[in-house]
DNA sequence: TGACGATAATTAGCTAGCGTACGATTCTGG
DNA sequence: CCAGAATCGTACGCTAGCTAATTATCGTCA
């Protein structure tokens, strides 16, 4: 009876886990170097695309704005992103990179490589790709879990 | 070389997302009876044994002792478990369910199962033990990586 | 016995993330 | 042109985690 039933749960289990440590990990080898994993996540996805108004880099790093708000108040007082007006529209927002969160990224860049490389050693390619289905289905099923049982939340996307 | 390069970053990703999804699609869903992921998964381990000290606790769900401390107040608070002290320990506390705790995990307990059987949904078995296989390397190495690099934490077990 | 180290739990302070509500602004329809 | 809807960002409060430091107690060993 062990044979399936205990799949859902484990999986469970090791999700969290692993999502976890990963975060434990990143953010403490990052934090002598000024900045938490979330944090390098802004500034590698800015590294990519500057100067994107803050709902929209909310939405393309799927989190909430507020979340959002909270990490740039971070990383702009680290002096790593910087806000500035949008000139056409009073509400809006731009976040570019500093000088300085450039560099860090170029500094940094390959250590995240080798965390994640550290961290997948050893796995086959097979298992690599079964596992990245198996994830992308689960989200798919967890997004329409949660715009079928939500009352209000339709109109995000 | 564009092969192997991205399954890393796309990965990781991944993980962050599920385990987020998850988080909220259970928090939503347990809200309204009281509870959320996280306390549901004490409650959950609480009810297979019953009676632990919170050390002990925190060593089997695999989390921090302060941590627990936060979730068995909240618990607490919602009359779901309670802190007896341990005779013989004055230092030690024990977690006991309440009546009501039990109800609580008996009643849940099926919709639980069904969340965790929708994310699951159509998932085929040996992508699912692929997933399981490579999430458990995935958390070994983790784990080695924060012992290594650590300079204080490896009396811990 | 009495001092000292180990252990149980808590406190304090941090980041991350969600949800709701709000002020400020922009857009739109009559 | 102006009132109301939509949008951008923020404020506030919550839970979940972590680390580091503190308190209280227990065990041990001289």
């Amino acid at each position: 009876m062990a044979g399936k039933m205990d799949w859902e749960i484990r999986l469970g289990f090791l999700i969290h886990d692993v999502s976890r440590l990963r975060r434990v990990l990143f953010d403490r080898t990052l934090k002598p170097l000024g900045a938490t994993r979330s944090q390098w996540w802004v500034l590698a996805f800015l590294s990519r695309d500057d100067g994107m108004t803050q709902t929209k880099l909310a939405e393309e790093l799927d989190m909430g704005k507020v979340g959002l708000g909270g990490l740039i108040d971070r990383l702009e007082a680290a002096g790593l992103v910087e806000r500035r007006a949008e000139p056409g529209d009073r509400r809006a927002k731009r976040v570019y990179m500093t000088r300085e969160g450039r560099r860090f990224v170029a500094r940094n860049r390959e250590l995240d490589q080798e965390m994640n490389q550290a961290i997948l050693r050893d796995i086959s390619q097979d298992d690599l790709e079964a596992t990245v289905r198996t994830l992308e289905a689960m989200k798919q099923h967890l997004l329409v879990g949660l715009s079928t049982g939500d009352t209000q939340a339709d109109a995000a996307d």
